[in-house]
DNA sequence: GACATTTGACCGTA
DNA sequence: TACGGTCAAATGTC
């Protein structure tokens, strides 16, 4: 594990500790891998369980790390920036300017086929669009948090044009917002089992806030954010085949979790982020 | 009345 | 210049 000290220095503080909890991160998730493989044990120093709980642990100080930092960007520049801008001063001086607005191109986005909309966001619908060669228009929802709490996250959902029930979902951007139910799943809190986690239904979730009907409903889990869902599910599912059953062909993982059947395309970031998968194996 | 959705207009990018 | 993403007025719903 490595120290502050070990990190550049021309990383701010903030930054060595989130490598840190990175670092810790990936630490756990090597030895879970190890648990897993040997499967049959739970013969180690720590349990599956709480090598989760520290992953989870982890990645949720960094997220919550990187969105501290740049919650206090974004509503420092919002402050200044939104309405002072001279874009927006140009859009009250004339009202027929519409249209003002800067393509995010450097944000993180994801693509996510499944039977359903929901993710356990609450997302407020901004526009529509038919698009070109497509049977079904495109929806653009933005997170319903984004002027109380500066959040980013964006997604689109449109309707495959093969025939079959499935959306095709792009999430733009993480959320940097903090919902009030956001917490480690149940099954992590109480220690339950994962065949606990299996039995969250949709049937016993309570509702950030009543959408329309793209309205979206967090699962008492409490797994609320889009990443922990996939986190989870790619978590889970070696071993828990019954729980999620994921493929990882290349750079396409094929999963299904909960209520939801999920293929989730090749994230890309735009950012410069390395993982290092030669220390994973 | 407050909030969400619809829809046409506007604008950036390829 | 066409396409796609976003804005905001109009409209709908509770």
């Amino acid at each position: 594990m490595g120290s502050v000290s070990a990190w550049p220095e021309t990383l701010s503080s903030n930054e060595k500790r989130v490598m840190e909890e990175l670092v810790n991160g990936k630490n756990c998730a090597t030895q879970l891998q190890i648990l897993f493989q040997n499967s049959s044990e739970r013969s180690g120093r720590v349990s599956a369980q709480e090598l989760v709980q520290k992953i989870f642990t982890s990645f949720d100080h960094s997220i919550s790390l990187l969105t501290s930092a740049e919650s206090a960007e974004v509503s420092q520049n919002q402050a200044t920036s939104y309405y002072d801008s001279p874009c927006c001063k140009k859009r009250a001086a004339s009202k027929e300017k519409r249209g003002c607005y800067k393509r995010r191109k450097s944000e993180q986005t994801w693509t996510v086929a499944s039977a359903t909309v929901e993710d356990g966001h609450a997302w407020r619908k901004y526009g529509q669009k038919q698009i070109l060669n497509s049977e079904h228009p495109r929806g653009y929802f933005r997170c319903t948090r984004k002027y109380d709490q500066g959040c980013k996250a964006t997604k689109q959902v449109q309707r495959m044009d093969d025939g079959s029930q499935m959306y095709q979902i792009t999430y733009i951007g993480t959320h940097t917002c903090r919902p009030d139910s956001f917490k480690a799943p149940q099954i992590i809190k109480d220690s339950e089992s994962w065949q606990s986690y299996k039995m969250v239904t949709p049937s016993n979730t309570t509702a950030i806030k009543q959408e329309a009907k793209e309205t979206t409903t967090p699962t008492t889990s409490g797994l609320t954010d889009m990443d922990s869902v996939i986190m989870w599910k790619d978590i889970l599912g070696a071993d828990y085949g019954d729980v999620v059953s994921n493929v990882y062909s290349g750079t396409e993982i094929t999963s299904q979790c909960l209520e939801m059947d999920l293929v989730i395309k090749p994230v890309e970031f735009e950012d410069e982020f390395q993982f290092d998968e030669s220390e994973f194996v």
